[in-house]
DNA sequence: AGCTGGATTGGG
DNA sequence: AGAACCCAATCCAGCT
């Protein structure tokens, strides 16, 4: 790549079993391109991001850097084709006429990775059958890279789109490392939660212990020897049989009931619940080596916030927190957000009362303090109320209330909710647009307004466009949320990777061979960070997830007074106190 | 056999 | 307790 310049962007690309390299200046010409044998890529991307450290632009992270991180191949920053794709062609914020809003092969959905062990080779995926993906070719990666640029210069807020795809494609870095790393998990500790709480295993196969017994209750209850437990109808049936007359087996109307079969019952759920979806049987698939490897999916839901596929990494029990343990001589920092999303929503209404209620303390005492209303239980239940759109019960009776302190606030929500129900499209504060209304939506909303309109049109039309305005309420703070974690996540990282590596005797070798010396992030979840940290750094990982909370705060919403507080501990495990 | 949708429960 | 938003995973029933 010669040439004294240092290249602003590297666009990757590849095709044939060749991989090229386009390398371009601040403005967007190309400086020049070469070719690179598959097998000679992993070197020549240290060595350029050693020297000159470029964003790296590619179709879709997971394809490219889950093999250059199982290498070492460590890169500071990237542009996601893909993940930058979606948001601009939704994004209200660019230009309607902009080439990225025609419908294009950047439209495809990411590839999603089955095998539950590592990831996929470079080119693997391109041999696989029907290649549903966006293209994967240097030509097609610099044209669409082209029209994103041109789109983010072109649009109302070039700004906030441009911090929103950079955090976006931080997150994609971030997410393929977190597996590479994979979160430090105690086998013999989990073993010892599941015998402890659901018994021993019988050598011949069948339920556990405990949990057969709790079965065996139940069944004497409902004086049926053989009644089927695990399906519905069958469970239900049973019940009815012994008088009690519930319309679910759901445990909150179970646990209404009075009759001998409910306690046994409810434990029989909960037990069956721990052994089918974190049994040996997960244990065995999911955690390898000391590390639970989840495939993290950034992007993955509307708002913006992360999904997983595979292992539930979005849905850990509490339970199981114990067995989140750091390797010997190694430590977690654990450390999740305080009330995220009403600070959030404090931030983009500019709600001065609603941050001063937050400031330096519990926001939901700062409401009480304030007067609107009397405990903290009512502060909370409003709250979320007044985000989630409730109008019924306790939340319908007090959000009136916000309403009166929190003019501002509630006036964002209570907007984002009347533009949803009118069929319209709301933003984050960075400028991620929900999707528009289905075709099916604005059919039922059309038909309603006809003369020749039945009641249940026009009652089903009105429960639709109420559930939109939920959905649009909450996408604006949510979403926002997300984005305000993943800069806090993409600033965090990059302190961490400035903290000095630890000798080798130190290392923790399971965690690959680019975190193996480091403090390194070890999971994410919409508002928790486990950062996993030699011992003599995790008072330097704590600050620096402190400090990364307070420049994601000052990123987002510059000087706007405001704290977003944290809960940080230092631990050997995760589990909370 | 394989897919889809409902019910349920775990997470924020 | 749930409600009210965003989810994933599991099992089962009912379908092709």
């Amino acid at each position: 790549m010669g040439g004294s310049d240092a290249p602003a962007w590297v666009v990757l690309g590849r095709e044939n079993g060749t991989v090229t390299a386009v390398a371009l200046d601040a403005a967007g010409d190309e400086l020049g391109r070469e070719s690179i044998a598959v097998s000679e890529l992993v070197s020549w991307v240290a060595d350029l991001e050693g020297r000159s450290a470029p964003r790296w632009v590619w179709h879709d992270t997971p394809q490219w850097y889950a093999v250059l991180i199982d290498a070492g191949a460590r890169v500071a920053r990237c542009h996601d084709l893909r993940l930058c794709h979606a948001i601009l062609r939704d994004s209200v914020l660019v230009d309607p006429s902009a080439p990225v809003k025609d419908r294009s092969a950047w439209d495809a959905a990411a590839q999603v990775e089955t095998d539950a062990g590592r990831a996929p080779a470079l080119f693997e995926l391109d041999e696989s059958a029907g290649a549903a993906g966006p293209p994967a070719d240097v030509e097609s990666a610099l044209a669409e890279f082209a029209r994103q640029r041109d789109a983010i210069s072109g649009s109302a807020q070039p700004g906030r789109l441009r911090l929103l795809t950079a955090a976006e494609s931080a997150g994609a870095l971030i997410a393929v490392e977190m597996r590479a790393a994979g979160l430090p998990w105690d086998a013999v500790e989990h073993d010892r939660i599941l015998v402890e709480t659901l018994g021993e295993r019988p050598p011949g196969g069948g339920p556990p212990a405990r949990l057969a017994e709790s079965a065996a209750r139940v069944r004497a209850a409902l004086g049926d020897p053989t009644a089927s437990l695990d399906s519905q109808p069958k469970l239900l049936r049973a019940l009815h049989r012994v008088g009690v007359l519930v319309e679910s087996t759901s445990r909150w109307e179970l646990a209404q009931q009075r009759h001998p079969v409910i306690e046994p019952l409810l434990e029989y759920k909960k037990l069956s619940r721990l052994l089918s979806a974190n049994g040996w049987v997960w244990l065995e698939e999911w955690v390898a080596d000391g590390r639970f490897r989840p495939v993290f999916v950034p992007g993955g839901v509307v708002t913006g916030r992360w999904a997983s596929s595979g292992g539930g990494a979005l849905q850990l029990p509490r339970q199981l927190r114990q067995a989140v343990r750091a390797d010997p001589g190694w430590r977690l920092v654990v450390a999740d957000v305080a009330q995220l999303e009403p600070r959030v929503l404090a931030a983009i209404s500019h709600d001065t009362a609603l941050a001063a209620a937050a400031r330096g303390r519990d926001l939901y005492t700062g409401i009480v303090e304030s007067g609107a209303v009397a405990t903290r239980h009512e502060a909370k239940i409003a709250i979320l109320g007044a985000m989630y759109g409730a109008t019924t019960g306790e939340p319908g009776r007090l959000v009136p209330r916000l309403r009166r302190a929190y003019p501002r606030a509630m006036g964002l929500v209570d907007d984002a909710a009347r533009t949803g129900e009118d069929g319209g499209v709301v933003s984050t504060w960075l400028g991620r647009s929900s999707p528009p209304p289905s075709a099916a939506w604005s059919a039922a909303q059309s038909r309603a307004t006809e003369a020749e309109a039945s009641g249940a049109d026009e009652t089903r039309a009105r429960r639709w466009a109420r559930d939109r305005g939920r959905f649009t309420r909450n996408f604006v703070v949510q979403g926002t949320a997300a984005e305000w974690a993943l800069a806090w996540l993409a600033d965090l990282r990059g302190r961490l990777a400035s903290l000095p590596p630890v000798d080798h005797e130190r290392a923790a070798p399971r965690s690959g061979i680019a975190f193996a010396r480091r403090p390194h992030l070890a999971f994410f979840l919409h508002d928790e960070v486990i950062v996993h940290t030699p011992q003599e750094h995790a008072d330097a990982a704590a600050q620096a997830v402190t400090d990364a909370a307070a420049q994601a705060a000052r990123l987002l919403f510059g000087d706007f007074p405001l704290d977003f507080r944290l809960d940080v501990r230092i631990a050997e495990t995760a589990l909370k106190e």
